[in-house]
DNA sequence: ACCCTACCTGATCAACTGATCAGCTATCTA
DNA sequence: TAGATAGCTGATCAGTTGATCAGGTAGGGT
């Protein structure tokens, strides 16, 4: 078995997967704080500590590596979501929405980096978009509105249409952070304090469920 | 001095004005779509008719056309909120403040590109965000705080700290229209339809005010 | 009627963009 | 230990960027 390699065939070295996680990560930032166009290659191989052609070397081309970094962000908050879940089989539905939600509002005070990255491709048409809503998002929404239709039979959130229910939870909860270096100068306070974070989630929760 | 001209010199002639309108009008749509860096001066240029250069002879730089294309939307959200507020002199205060909060609300459908630009220079450091807070963003904080705190008096808010009544309302309230595109493709409606406004709204004031 | 200049443009600039290629080096395989 | 190749890079490409400049034209003041 030795020399006649199985189907797991490693053609790649250790250091690759390393490297190729730094970029990542360096290109998750750039992306999200200067837009896909704005943001340059050189820029992240320098966050990353590479050259700008190793970029193209572990990625086809600038957009496959737009891709990989909003893969990785989503696999932390899926990780996250999916966990939780599976941590409260048993519990009543309105404990654990209440506990997915304050999640995903912790979630998005560590990575605003997601919804900045949502909210820059949001605009008319692209592929990027389409891709985005396809692959990551729809999922994320089928389960979120299916959990809103559940609790509204319970009368445990306002009587709103649960798409509405979805863009107030994705609107109320993450802007805080997204906006977080304009709140530092405005209000003096870093909302990604673990205060600020509790607060925040606190009064998200409050005013969802109504304090139920 | 020939004819001893007042201090009302007129140096512009009328056909100038009508041309850095539809500068600013394209300089808006374009700065919001692809942020500051992603736009380029010859797409504005373009989508307001006139050539490239034109944009170098009706601003000193890019930086300083951005900054009237926020002009250009702070004044119109000014613009709508003074009114309707002078318009209630006298009126409750927590009638003032839901019309308020639907007007504003209703901005944001027809305006997204005020909220788009906010969320894109809040990165980091950079001086546009410093002049964006000092000049526009701290007038409608200090007003909106205000009125928070005089109905958190009254019991008619949650009791929250006035910041995160504020970031709940930026944040729930302007989301889903800057998310259109998505909201298309994700729920399958336009948010920015005249239905879609109504019903996000009286979800909001019902949040925010708790249905008093 | 004349001149002046506000208004607008094509041509062009240096700087920067993402991508490619040839070549170096360290690690793995046999 | 020798050969092969994955991993990474400097040099360089054509295309694009914001800005500048010289020049042309039309509208207003005298």
């Amino acid at each position: 078995m030795a020399t006649s390699s199985t189907t797991d065939e490693r053609t790649t070295r250790p250091s690759a997967d390393a490297t190729r996680e730094r970029i990542i990560a360096a290109a998750v930032d750039r992306f999200a704080d200067r837009s896909f166009e704005g943001a340059t290659t050189r820029e992240i191989a320098a966050a990353a500590g590479v050259s700008q052609p190793s970029l193209s070397y572990h990625f086809r081309s600038k957009d496959e590596l737009w891709r990989a970094a909003v893969d990785s962000l989503f696999a932390r908050l899926d990780a996250t979501m999916r966990t939780r879940i599976e941590g409260l089989r048993g519990v009543d539905l309105l404990t654990t929405a209440k506990l997915a939600v304050r999640d995903f509002i912790v979630f998005s005070a560590e990575n605003p980096q997601l919804h900045r990255i949502i909210t820059q491709e949001s605009k008319g048409e692209g592929e990027r978009i389409d891709w985005l809503v396809d692959v990551h998002i729809r999922p994320l929404y089928e389960a979120t509105t299916a959990m809103f239709e559940q609790l509204a039979a319970e009368g445990a959130v306002p009587d709103v249409p649960a798409p509405f229910l979805y863009y107030l939870l994705t609107g109320a909860g993450p802007t805080i952070f997204v906006l977080a270096p304009e709140c530092r100068r405005l209000a003096g306070f870093d909302p990604r304090s673990p205060e600020a974070i509790a607060t925040h989630a606190d009064a998200v929760i409050d005013l969802l469920f109504r304090g139920a």
